[in-house]
DNA sequence: CCAATATATAGATAACTATCAATGTGTTGT
DNA sequence: ACAACACATTGATAGTTATCTATATATTGG
């Protein structure tokens, strides 16, 4: 896999993990401190470090740091970019 | 990776790969047979078969066998699926 | 029955990735 | 300055997967 074709490759590949599936329905209803997505995943520190930085190279997620804390939210634009993308390439044009 | 949270994340990592992203763009148009897939893509037979199987177990193509022939095409209800989860879990409810 | 053809399966391999423990970095309050 | 805390990075490992070659299976026409 060293050709990703386009970036909404690689974004359906971040979807893929259950981890971060479970980020992003947190996220689905508002910013979130990262700590606290800590607390309900079953996961340790440095790989939720990891999921939310796919999360965040992929531009699912913006991220805001304010003091020790990294605060996490949905770009929303980004999902809907990747609907119509999916859309578009299952329709006939 | 033991847990695979629900189908539809499954689905995505279906979608993760940029060969099977191009046979669903093909599929788009209609009902194709594996051979002429085979053609457009730089894959071996057993590397699409491979692929093809994916997309059946994830629900997200059908297959009709005729003679010597699969002939394949998306179910776009399992697309609408994926779209619908996709949208359910971005969107604060 | 046999040859040709389409697809599937088996086995191997290289690349990728989710995860962890250990450690580093940067910020805040005292 | 220092201790405590939130988060990032490193290095290792086990599991997964996309790909190939070789071979098997199944169908069709002669």
């Amino acid at each position: 896999m060293k050709d990703i074709y386009n970036e909404n490759t690689m974004i359906f590949k971040v979807l893929s993990d259950s981890n971060r599936i479970k980020i992003i329905e947190m996220l689905s209803c508002g910013e979130i401190c990262a700590c606290t997505i800590l607390e309900k995943l079953n996961i340790t520190q440095p790989t939720l470090s990891h999921h939310m930085k796919k999360l965040e190279e992929s531009h699912l997620v913006y991220v805001r740091k304010e003091g020790l804390w990294s605060y996490y939210s949905l770009n929303k634009k980004q999902i809907a970019n990747i609907l119509t993308y999916l859309i578009k390439i299952t329709y006939d044009s």
